[in-house]
DNA sequence: TGGAATTTGACTAATATTGACTATTATTAT
DNA sequence: ATAATAATAGTCAATATTAGTCAAATTCCA
């Protein structure tokens, strides 16, 4: 068998749940209580198994009646195109090279024309000048790739 | 999907009304004790879940008869409502808000699902967040306004 | 044996609940 | 009319209830 360590078991268990259901919703601290771990153990788990490589996406809320939710997404059949694309991303991006990489998603049909004009419009130098050019790149390419990760997936 | 907090049932109450009618008045205190809580508390509901960003306004009257009075805004075609969006937006706003604002737009059929959920992936916190909360909300204010702006002129 | 993965807990952040105090409006008494 | 009182709703801050972050310590393995 393989490693017993206790991320593991908490990683099984909540896949258990998720191959009857679409969808499972926790709270930390009584997960937590469940595995006799400390309540971070759970946001370790969640964060190195259940990422959106993974094909999970997870919403969480503080306070009463807090919760965690996990639910499965559809990968849509070009991910790994999209991942080639957020590797030429980088950590740069000029608006020039964004408005070609939006116009192509336009072009494959990604994205519809009034999607791809309020992209623009987003990325565009006016929205994103601080006066410090790459600064501006920085912040456009983490939301170009923002934009191509959540692209990886419908719903 | 079971989240118990008092806040959340009381908002879906409210919400089960507004989905028939277009307004939806109430008594604070009635209120209260129809959900076993605090008067103070229906005010914390109004003002987390029902505030313009939500897409609806409020007046009340105090004193005998008093009244606190719901009722859905109209996104599309009020033009006055996109003006005040703008004008909350300001230099800065926090992720909550424009998720909700986002929303808004998307139930008043201004946005469709899918431009909606790359919007909110573009102001995630995850993707503006620099290390400086205020700079990161600077950032989306930005962001919105050109959102929005766009929207104005767009069709 | 050295780096990666895991475990742990102190500190932080977000959200909800509560109640004392305040403000406004309507009604009643003088 | 005016003043007092009753009947509402609003504000704000303290407290409670969750989840998140980060890095040090530990364990695992190639």
């Amino acid at each position: 068998m393989q490693s017993q360590n206790i991320s593991d078991i908490i990683e099984k268990y909540l896949k258990s749940i998720l191959a009857e259901s679409q969808e499972v919703e926790i709270k930390r601290s009584e997960m937590a209580q469940l595995f006799n771990c400390v309540p971070s153990q759970i946001n370790y788990v969640i964060n190195t198994r259940f990422n959106i490589q993974n094909g999970y996406i997870v919403r969480s809320k503080r306070g009463g009646g807090g919760y965690i939710r996990i639910a499965k997404v559809n990968l849509v059949d070009d991910c790994d195109v999209l991942d080639e694309l957020i590797g030429i991303v980088g950590e740069s991006i000029t608006f020039k090279e964004s408005f070609q990489l939006i116009k192509s998603l336009f072009q494959a049909d990604v994205l519809t024309q009034t999607t791809a004009n309020l992209l623009l419009a987003v990325i565009d130098k006016k929205t994103l000048n601080f006066g410090d050019v790459e600064l501006e790149n920085m912040l456009r390419a983490r939301i170009m790739k923002s934009i191509l990760n959540r692209l990886k997936y419908d719903g």
